[in-house]
DNA sequence: TTGTACGCGTTATCAT
DNA sequence: ATGATAACGCGTACAA
């Protein structure tokens, strides 16, 4: 279905008997052009509901005002958190995203990236999918010098900015609370060690446990393939059920530590004073279950806007100021909630 | 910080030694051209990175493959799962979404509107925030051809598609279904009564307590602003310390019967036995809350996939069928958990 | 202060 | 089967 042409600068310079040029000037406040006659050409603008066609001025530019995002799945807290960041961010100064989700899958985010590019995106801010074990798709972007930024799960050699939380520490920081709480036998829900998130989370629990000298039992490490709630059930019923079963777990997502806790209490065992539990992102469901979970909270919503700023740093930077490589490092913040508190619960 | 010129059609054709035109026709497999020129410019194409410059081609076509979507909050269950949805099903037929928050105001509505419009999406799918009362901002699509999406919570006068589900018979539902467990005096947290979706979960409400028998009584409405957690959990204490408090609350979100469930918990009211609590939208938190909540189930990605659909269906639509009108009522699932269900708790 | 002319990358139309 | 040309709407160098 066609639609029908839309009235342009041509057509309002007709009207008003001027040229197009000095109505494209007039409606961007050029300082060549008269007071007068921009007040008439905005005026006349507004009446006849014009409005510009960005796709032409972006062509023209060669540069568009739009914003690629791909994340791995929209429909989730942190996602969902971090987009709302970003487009706060970017229409604030009038810029647009455009959104795509991989679902985890390698190949959709191939053709995701393939065609935010195609669009000309002027920045793109990616999470990298499960899958993702490189990141050349990404290439094509510096190469035109397109600003990309990786946030939460990044690539460990692409030059590009980097938005990151610390999750060594975050991880080292939770393990070391339950050890506070007096746990000793401490048990790992571990994601997918290609990506840094997860292999950060391990590295911080693991190095936890020697620095207290504890010891680290691979049996007591479970590693998962999406961190879902099956699985969070099912590895809970399988720990519990050996002789000598885990008195805490450090779960990497909190929707495997809601799981664990349910599995738990389906199992009779109290929490936290037999099995102490904390989970990562602070979830909205983190502090709704009982008991509520203790976590560590991702500032989702101001890495977005972090990211945003990135781009625009970059894209309104002058000649001259090429660095493309710039890590930051968000702060994150243990929750503690009942599910470890033990001295609430002597 | 200017891009690099991209590699275009004509450089291909130079290298080459073909037109401009022969080379676009190759390109999308054009039957006029020979397989072995496809298979030639194909190979060229895909060594050299050529990447098609859709700002160009929508310029060219005076049609894009963008869909706007304007939601009041993305970092909300039901918008992102309705944003997944309409996401998936968008770039399953290689079109792309341009994203917009409203957060529910007014002045922000009309300007991401404009933004979209500009944009040239092909179409836009949008929810309505709760300030706005009318919908004169969306007339320039309409005007031009452009389909427009109503979602959720939607107009009562603008010619448009709509998808939403049966608020009124949902809200009846859940409403005989509190009387069916024996609740006689249900209170209500109603939303802004401007919108379709409160309007119609209100009067629901009111006319499951006719239907039964039940007086209808305003001191137990509670309209929230924007049922939000605060807002329940004072309706909920100040309902609880009246002589006759109510013995069911049947609330128009999940965050404020999650809210309510806590603060009943917390005065130590017993959950359903003294009140009974039924939400709406099947948050993640429902499931977790305990007792879980009884609610009503909300398909929030089945919707964004229709809204595409129709966008898509309007969009590829021959001249002749020009019905820009056309209302999708999804079906709802009343999900009855023990926050509500007194037969097993006797 | 305003106007003219061209090009951004693509595609549709009309030729050859 | 392929090529030449114009046009989509806008912005800008250059001219007046």
């Amino acid at each position: 279905m066609k639609k029908k042409k839309s009235f342009t600068i041509y057509d309002l310079a007709r009207k008003l008997n001027y040229s197009p040029s000095t109505i494209s000037r007039a409606l961007k406040n050029h300082h060549s052009i008269s007071e007068k006659t921009i007040e008439i050409v905005k005026k006349a603008a507004e009446e006849e509901g014009y409005r510009p066609n960005i796709l032409a001025a972006s062509l023209r530019n060669n540069q568009s005002k739009t914003i690629g995002v791909l994340v791995t799945r929209i429909n989730r807290p942190f996602s969902s958190s971090l987009i709302s960041g970003i487009e706060n961010a970017a229409s604030k100064e009038g810029y647009n995203i455009l959104i795509s989700q991989s679902n985890d899958l390698y190949k959709n985010e191939v053709a995701s990236v393939k065609a935010l590019f195609d669009s000309r995106v002027c920045g793109i801010i990616a999470t990298l999918g499960m899958e993702t074990e490189n990141v050349k798709h990404f290439d094509q972007f510096a190469k035109i010098g397109v600003p990309v930024v990786f946030v939460d799960r990044v690539p460990a050699d692409f030059e590009s900015y980097t938005v990151v939380i610390d999750n060594y520490t975050a991880a080292f920081n939770a393990t070391n609370h339950l050890i506070e709480q007096g746990c000793t036998r401490i048990a790992h829900f571990a994601g997918a060690q290609h990506l840094n998130v997860y292999r950060g989370r391990k590295k911080g629990y693991v190095d936890a446990l020697i620095k207290n000298g504890l010891a680290v039992d691979d049996s007591l490490i479970i590693t998962m393939k999406s961190l879902s709630a099956e699985e969070g059930e099912a590895a809970t019923e399988q720990l519990m059920q050996t002789a000598n079963p885990p008195d805490g777990i450090f779960c990497s997502n909190d929707t495997t530590a809601v799981s664990a806790i349910l599995t738990l209490k389906k199992l009779g065992v109290k929490i936290p004073e037999e099995v102490a539990v904390i989970g990562f992102n602070d979830d909205p469901i983190a502090s709704i279950v009982e008991p509520a979970l203790s976590t560590v909270s991702h500032p989702a919503q101001e890495m977005g806007e972090l990211c945003t700023r990135r781009i625009l740093q970059h894209v309104l930077k002058k000649e001259g100021t090429p660095k493309i490589e710039e890590r930051s490092v968000l702060d994150t913040h243990l929750i503690i909630r009942a599910s470890s508190n033990r001295k609430n619960n002597p």
